[in-house]
RNA sequence: GGGACGGUUCCCGAGUGGCCAAAGGGGGCAGACUGUAAAUCUGUUGGCGCAGCCUUCGGUGGUUCGAAUCCACCCCGUCCCA
């Protein structure tokens, strides 16, 4: 099987510039290919996980990616699909994301031996001359065209700015410097980079007159449509400092029904058949699936020790047995030892605010070690921590272990 | 630069002197039902010492017993003109 049949009936594909000749030459020829990663944040996040998979699965057919980091790119910001623009980041800031994310993506990509390239486009476009750049590269892109581009019809209301409507030549230069350096052929993309994509493969086409191909993924989407990968303290981040293992684990075992298919088979190496497979159970067996998803997808992202711990935090919240010593805790000092439930939960960031944990309770939603608490005023002393531990649970799926310093 | 319109709580959006912590929807949270799913139904959704008080309606000052609402200046956005 090629590369092209693979994210095909993985479903990673969404649109292609030559649907033909991309799949002949993925299946003759050993290629060099791009996928950018703007230094916008200093984690990876799901999105970028799905690029990340691609990126895999094409290395293991033999190609060779380009991991580009966009820390000349992230001085502008795509305005792609976005309603406003965001706000600009310090060149600081960019590189000390540059640095996070080449660090997380050493994890998912074999570097070594040159199997993989990875470049930071703020080396060519820091120092860019204004003037040769407009000459050589501005006339190829008309302004007409541009502003048709589907990326920037949310903007067209809204407002863009000359700064942003200028990211799609910053883009479409740097495949083009990419083709000239590596010989790099093809860009992979998120599909909101369609517009971005195909700056580049026209300008190679048309300054270089070569061959130049785009692809795009779907965007990871839920059976309604919505974008997936975003939690109510929003994205689902790949670094385990801003999510954490469990509850990384958590959002995949959680999925709806519909949509453990296509996460297995976009988000794990599985063999199509036990996708198809596991894809397929009903009701309540559709559980297993979504343990093997979870399980899967942590390892991936956090190696395989931390996805087992999750799992076992799981078990031990949800079912029985397990180690519990991996469920989401945080500590407490011994003063708060005979205080409200509503201080120390304050103090244990399991609430936000004391409003919210009287609603909390009002509605009896708070559990302390599996009994209910219905009074405002439940003090909590010191027979309620069993080897210095207290396990707080918040609505149904929600846990906290509270120990004490 | 000139003119028109706008900036409201997480988001969208109503509100044009007191009855406004501010309609409605979305989202979130909790409850029921379940399979740690979906759908549905119910409650809730600024903070605190919670029948009371405090802070919020782009910013700063002002008018008024009282301002999200009126006035002045400023900042930001969209549109038309240059």
């Amino acid at each position: 099987m090629s590369a092209f049949d693979i994210l095909k009936e993985r479903g990673f594909i969404e649109q292609l510039t030559h649907e033909d000749e991309i799949k002949e030459l993925l299946e003759k020829e050993k290629i060099t290919f791009y996928i950018g990663f703007d230094p916008t944040a200093d984690s990876l996040h799901v999105g970028h996980f799905i690029a990340l998979m691609a990126m895999a699965h094409m290395q293991r057919e033999g190609h060779r990616p380009i991991a580009l980091i966009g820390g000349g790119t992230a001085m502008i910001g795509d305005p792609s699909g976005k309603t406003d623009m965001r706000k600009m980041l310090t060149k600081e800031d960019i590189q000390k994301n540059s640095e996070a994310l080449k660090n997380q993506m050493q994890r998912f990509i074999d570097f070594s031996d040159n199997k993989a390239i990875m470049v930071n486009n703020a080396d060519w476009l820091w120092n860019l001359n204004y003037i040769d750049f407009l000459r050589d590269v501005g006339v190829h892109f008309s302004v007409n065209r541009m502003l048709t581009a589907e990326c920037f019809k949310l903007r067209m209301e809204k407002g863009l700015s000359f700064l942003e409507f200028n990211y799609m030549l910053m883009q479409g230069y740097d495949f083009l410097e990419l083709n000239k350096r590596y010989g790099c052929v093809m860009e992979l993309g998120g599909n909101d980079q369609w517009s971005n994509i195909i700056a580049g493969v026209d300008l190679i086409r048309r300054k270089e007159g070569k061959p130049a191909y785009g692809l795009t993924f779907k965007l990871l989407t839920n059976s309604e449509g919505k974008k997936m990968g975003k939690t109510e303290k929003g994205a689902l981040w790949l670094d385990a400092e801003k999510t954490s293992p469990f509850e990384f684990y958590q959002y995949w075992r959680n999925v709806n029904d519909a949509d453990v298919e296509k996460c297995l088979a976009l988000l794990t190496f599985l063999p199509m058949d036990e996708v198809r497979r596991l894809g397929s159970l009903k009701d309540k067996e559709i559980n297993e699936a979504k343990k093997i998803l979870a399980f899967e997808v942590t390892k991936l992202v956090h190696g395989e020790e931390e996805a087992l711990k999750a799992e076992q935090a799981a078990k031990a919240l949800f079912e029985s047995g397990g180690d519990l010593s991996n469920a989401p805790s945080s500590e407490i000092s011994t003063e708060l030892l005979g205080q409200k439930v509503l201080d120390v939960l304050i103090e244990a960031k399991v609430i936000p605010s004391k409003s919210e944990g009287r609603r909390l309770i009002q509605q009896g939603g708070l559990y302390i070690n599996n009994e209910k608490i219905t009074d405002m005023d439940f003090v909590i002393d010191e027979s309620l921590f069993k080897d210095g531990e207290m396990l707080v649970r918040k609505g149904k799926k929600t846990f906290h272990r509270i120990i004490i310093k």
